[in-house]
DNA sequence: ATTAAAAACCGAGAGGCAATCGGTTTTTAA
DNA sequence: TTAAAAACCGATTGCCTCTCGGTTTTTAAT
């Protein structure tokens, strides 16, 4: 999947921010980066054909919010990304984490090792069963 | 930075076989998908002007290999992916490979966990200094 | 119910990039 | 010197984001 720049602006508005109608998330941005109102209704339209937004008709305008969450979408992004590059090589994920492991502190490292002992114990209990 | 399918697929087939030409590629791809040699050629010319390639020439023909590894690549393309999303919540990448962590089997979990520890090493060995 | 305002919807154009390939120029080796 | 091979140039197509004007639909107030 691709995200354009706005698109990726109004999803970190909406991460942070209630849920808005175009014409709240036009209002924010007009006054950085302008734009008409009619832009921001189509990132919107865009973002929710990706399934990236859900919204519900409140009054007369939809009120639209994320449907990932943050760090689910950038999952999301780095699986697609990777993708055309897994197949019949399944430790590229792996090496490729590790050419990004320099940037990682040891708090992060203290999650991240967190998290695999949390994946050890669902494949733990699936091969249980 | 953005990959296209042909993009992928020569960088896949560089990553396996030797230094190529034009031409060698192009015969390559021509049994399976077809396209002329041009095609490769400008194709070979994004990729090095992406800065992937390197290139010699060899007899009258540029010979053409990875600048980057493969899970270099993959690391960088995570990084571009991710970068947009990961400034003021350095969590981000974190929270984002537990998204994608169910997908890892228990080998996949090892390495990860032995690079980790490298990482630690690292981390250690700079803050003695 | 009528109507004025608000929002959604439609369509079109600009700009960027990958893929494609024809044609021309440059390079190389016989 | 010249014929072949490869590089180089430029144009086209297709896809996607961003942009916005104009039209239709919906809503709420009178």
């Amino acid at each position: 999947m691709q995200l354009g720049e706005l698109e990726k602006q109004v999803l970190e508005y909406l991460w942070k921010a209630k849920p808005a109608d175009a014409k709240q998330v036009h209002s924010y941005f007009e006054k950085n980066r302008g734009g008409s109102l009619n832009t921001i209704q189509s990132t919107l339209e865009r973002l929710f054909k990706k399934d990236l937004l859900s919204r519900v008709k409140n009054g007369h305008a939809y009120q639209y919010f994320p449907k990932v969450a943050r760090h689910e979408l950038i999952g999301q992004l780095i699986k697609s990304v990777t993708h055309d590059f897994v197949v019949e090589d399944e430790n590229s994920v792996v090496a490729a984490f590790s050419s990004i492991s320099s940037d990682l502190d040891e708090d992060q490292l203290d999650k991240l090792e967190a998290m695999i002992e949390q994946q050890r114990k669902k494949l733990q209990t699936k091969a249980e069963k």
